[in-house]
DNA sequence: GCTTTAAGTTATAGTATATTACATTGGCGA
DNA sequence: TCGCCAATGTAATATACTATAACTTAAAGC
């Protein structure tokens, strides 16, 4: 794994590492444009290629999308990681929330490529896309910090994210802006964080409460 | 406004109505595939016009796509009107998020075109598009049946607005199914319309309590 | 009826994806 | 060490889509 400078070492007829140099180019490619802004052509002449030769590490474009998704969602995952590891005095379930609102607003193109696209969707069970994007959702779980039954933090899990994902969208569709402007994105993250351990805590004592009548 | 069928009268030079028959027929197209399945040759070979004909009515594709999506807010807004008003136990706010969900899964395709895309982010404060999404989002406001001041209300839609917006995206996703699928979408957004309701309830005490006491 | 103009047409340029057939390189076994 | 072969590149080409330019038709207004 040479050149991570995206270009070939000067007058060698291989690239060194194609593949991987196209998935770089091309997720600095979406920052903005998202998922429309990746071209085949265009990297290649970006990386000193010629146009074809792409496909000989992606079968079509859909194919280097999916690539590209996944290394979106495992950068993701880092952030989010580092965002959970670092000391505050806030929450971690807070500083993933914060993290993920930011990650969404300043590289809104991948964050389209990543939630917003069919490519997601169509991702097959066991692939490395859809194994990305188990990954990250495991950490938001494991960020509500709660010893619980599975299924409740998964549920208080796939609330949060959710909603999360709802704040970007809006955000970026400009609905945060003018007369509704009233609250900000982080202040509404932060209800939600704060809901979250509300509606997690009740239903852990909930679930003890019945668990103790049972017996 | 003849020929809602989106064929031209037979023999007749001019189609009639070619832009709404363009936007209705990219509809059908994005009802799958989204706005990449849209395509102006496409469209115009349907219709059984010329391919540079729709080139007559939109500027470019990306007006024709502006055009659809607003089309696209207000059907949904439509809908939004009917679930609204029609009898029922539930109450305004959870008619109103079941249908958003039912609309986001339904037609997936347009709701990414919707939410999801470059377009709607940048359409002009005073475009056809960005009133459309207004307009859409007084309806939130309105179902949520509260006399409360504008800020406090506005601050809640925007809430419930986004966990539904989440939750079609994550639905979408795969994320509910599998080792997560221990809560339906349909319970996620049951859910967030009760949080939205106390929260509610709760804020406009706490107005008034604060009105009382500044007095 | 003549003119003007909106709304079509054909022809064409430019750009993207993708395939096919061919070329080059480096590694590995005989 | 030589030669083979698989991986990885190139050139040439087919196909599809966007967009523009120049020309044509039909309808509407005076």
């Amino acid at each position: 794994m040479r050149s991570q400078l995206a270009r070939k070492p000067e007058n060698t007829y291989h690239h060194g590492d194609l593949r991987d140099a196209l998935i770089k180019a091309a997720l600095r490619e979406a920052e903005q444009g998202g998922a429309e802004a990746i071209s085949i052509k265009a990297l290649a002449k970006q990386l000193g290629v010629s146009q074809p030769a792409p496909y000989r590490h992606f079968a079509d474009r859909e194919a280097l999308l999916a690539a590209v998704t996944a290394e979106a969602f495992r950068q993701l995952s880092a952030i989010l990681r580092v965002a959970m590891a670092k000391p505050s005095k806030q929450s971690k379930l807070s500083r993933l929330a914060q993290a993920t609102l930011d990650f969404g607003l300043r590289r809104n193109g991948i964050y389209r490529l990543m939630f917003a696209s069919r490519t997601v969707s169509c991702a097959a069970k066991g692939s490395e896309l859809h194994e990305a994007t188990r990954e990250t959702f495991a950490l938001v779980i494991e960020a509500l910090e709660a010893p619980a039954v599975e299924y409740l933090r998964e549920r208080q899990a796939l609330k949060i994210w959710a909603a999360l994902h709802g704040v970007v969208m809006l955000a970026e569709q400009g609905l945060f802006t003018g007369e509704a402007a009233h609250a900000t994105r982080e202040d509404l993250v932060e209800d939600f964080v704060n809901e979250t351990k509300t509606a997690l805590a009740a239903a852990i004592k909930d679930a003890r409460r019945r668990a103790k009548a049972g017996v």
